[in-house]
DNA sequence: CGCTTCGTTGATGGGAATCAATAACGGTGG
DNA sequence: CCACCGTTATTGATTCCCATCAACGAAGCG
């Protein structure tokens, strides 16, 4: 039950006419993503506008429970959010982050698996699940493109369990901030030793399999090996690439 | 190093011709497991049938190793295998198990991501990866099939994610043995309480992030709590499901 | 029948979880 | 600007569970 902001519950969505400004930046961010650009004529691109909504999500608010049916699917512009599932004795485990250029939709199933929740201020762009299965089938390129990204997020979750089931709390630490740094980096176009942690630790722990102690203590062992600094809570600066990454099994 | 056969490397592949009646089967299989089959023409029949090649694969073999260039894809029509991630120090990650009806082939990398070795003999099929590009591009429903695979894969590694990162053995191995069953069922198109292991002790605790010492004991609690019963080494009969599927936080 | 491999069971130690206390941060209002 | 408060993070002490080390038992095979 962390970071519950006071109100947490989205308001009602605005329509797609008050937000059309919205919905253009959000046109541009799911032509981005998904690199379907091309494959759309200018009709085409008059009618995603109209069924895209751009939806604000404040921090704190949770966009969709596990368990609810899943009626859209998103694209994120701004932000952070996590995607949380809960046991039933509170056993928590936060299965992703969920950053600007994420694509929320990839599930085999009709129901949301698991709570997405904003740990800042975000915005989305929603697209109702309905529409989205006929655009697929009337642009193969987004097809193609989806299961590109299919591919890719299966590869990540696959490292992912190998963290879990083998790597210790510092190595799973380590591989946890290359991987932020690296999708920074890419979002940015830039490199930078700058990473930023939108999360708070308890999200790491529920994220790695640890406690919100050990994810603490593992980090000031990393800064006491010289290995990152902490100029602020919420900012992991990298200082020794190469050795973190030694410590991180080279993510292989 | 488990379980590796005396001669364990692949003879050089038969051709195409020398396997036809092996190549019928294997699109069969291809044409089932993908249900591609009303996409065909007879022509592209005949195109995937001189394409296709179904190879055995004997028990301890591997037919791929880690960091190799991806040039096949496979469904396996018979037998089982384990794809395989070991580290630089030996600690190893059995990443799941591949059984009949299954296809290997889905990953966003140019190269093998893990070892790819057959726990017992087994028969696969094989499709150079071009020209399953070239397939994808005919056939669209052939790439909806993927996608939707690909989105209960991702679905699959997630459950997997939860249960290292939260689950206690006992669980993991509840949800382990229960998962094992519900593809046996879905397999064999009936229900059964016996589920065959064809993998061994350490290979279940690579999978499971345990040791094999962990795995045995806790099949031994199981058993005294009278949820299984263990007929052979690799035969689980499945005693009080209803319990086993609790104790396993109901894979939810 | 002995060999080898694999699985089970036992004894021990280490490391992370847990419990508990302190410290730092962030926001609010005076 | 600073004092106050609630939340979050860090640090410390203890416990418990799993990994490790080691020995034993069982199964497959020549």
């Amino acid at each position: 039950m962390s970071r519950s902001a006071p109100g947490s519950e989205l308001s009602p969505v605005s329509s797609a006419a008050q937000e059309s400004s919205g919905a253009r930046e959000c046109l541009h961010c799911s032509v981005r993503h998904l690199s379907v650009c091309s494959a759309l004529s200018c009709d085409e691109v008059h009618a995603l506008e109209r069924i895209t909504v751009s939806l604000p999500v404040p921090m704190g608010a949770t966009l969709a429970r596990s368990g609810e049916p899943r009626t859209y699917v998103y694209t994120v512009t701004e932000g952070a959010l996590r995607l949380v599932r809960t046991l039933a004795d509170g056993r928590r485990q936060v299965n992703g982050f969920v950053l600007p250029g994420d694509y929320l939709g990839l599930s085999g199933s009709d129901l949301h698996r698991y709570d997405i929740e904003a740990i800042a201020d975000s915005r989305v762009c929603r697209v109702p699940t309905t529409q989205m299965r006929d655009l697929r089938q009337h642009h193969p390129h987004l097809e193609r493109k989806l299961l590109q990204r299919a591919c890719q997020e299966l590869d990540a979750a696959q490292d992912n369990a190998l963290a879990l089931a083998r790597l210790q709390p510092p190595e799973r630490l380590a591989d946890f901030l290359l991987r932020l740094a690296a999708r920074e980096a890419t979002l940015a176009g830039h490199s930078s030793n700058r990473v930023s942690l939108p999360m708070g630790r308890g999200d790491i722990a529920d994220h790695l399999g640890l406690t919100m102690e050990t994810v603490s203590r593992t980090f000031t062992k990393l800064r006491q090996q010289g290995l990152i600094a902490l100029p602020h809570l919420n900012v992991v600066e990298i200082l020794d690439f190469a050795e973190l990454q030694k410590l991180a099994n080279d993510g292989a």
